[in-house]
DNA sequence: GTGTAAGTTTACGTAAACGTAAAGATGATA
DNA sequence: TATCATCTTTACGTTTACGTAAACTTACAC
């Protein structure tokens, strides 16, 4: 069996952040830890929605838009038609958001492809002119 | 043939950004338009910076970093063996956080999939509600 | 000339996401 | 029992990336 609750350090090293972070998402309604006396305690659960947050803090969302979608989702079953329909809406945004990332990233990679060949011939380069000095000072 | 100069508000506009943020640029050391008299006038270089500036910001990188890739980039050709090494690691370091990122997008279309069904099956429950209670109080 | 529209500099303000320090509570350990 | 180590709350500080307002110049439109 896995682990079922953890302790804000055991988070904090597993997905290297600071105590303080965790904390910080906590205060913003993004995590909501029990309590053993005043420590706190973190369900598996919790645990997902921290890496939910920082997945999508790596792809540019705020914590606020985590939130914001948190809410959603855990409103989905039993929502009113109304809800439901800015889920959706936020869902279709948020695909459209990722296909632009994608197209951002290919053209990134092929860009730093090209750096990289660039720079490889570059230093090529500084090697040649080197040898060649080396030559010139000892000349067989 | 395509234009060669841009004022600021031309690269806004088309952009979709302020000119408090180009200008900001500039203040950072990212871009260097000329001056007719003391109005900015953009190259279609500085206009192909711009971009790059804003596909980062939607990769996540800070001006700070686009700034350091621009400047390792500009010294690529006559740069000293150490300076190209660096480029090199930066850009290995970039490619591999795109990789990150690539992984991190496709779970998240995966789960928007799953939400998006989630999200249609509970609209649709809604729907089917609604038409049993048109029935009850309309029985043929 | 007289707006007025777009450009400029200067400078203070702000939201987000924490960092950091202070001061106290709690539990394990020597 | 004393001392850590780790937790806690409170609160002020900091960085990034601009927003916003003020006060000024320049360039056309009327």
């Amino acid at each position: 069996m896995s682990k079922t609750t953890f302790s804000i350090r055991d988070l904090a090293s597993e997905f290297d952040v600071t105590t303080r972070s965790i904390r910080f998402y906590e205060d913003q309604g993004l995590l909501f830890p029990t309590r053993k006396g005043q420590t706190r305690i973190y369900s598996s659960q919790d645990r997902v929605r921290l890496k939910l947050i920082l997945r999508g803090k790596r792809l540019g969302f705020s914590l606020a838009e985590s939130k914001e979608l948190f809410e959603l989702w855990d409103q989905t079953p039993g929502g009113s038609m109304k809800q439901l329909e800015r889920l959706q809406a936020k869902i279709t945004e948020k695909k459209q958001a990722l296909e632009q990332q994608l197209n951002d990233i290919a053209m990134l990679q092929i860009e730093l492809d090209s750096a990289e060949a660039r720079c490889q011939s570059a230093m090529q380069e500084l090697l040649v002119q080197k040898e060649n000095v080396l030559q010139e000072q000892n000349p067989k």
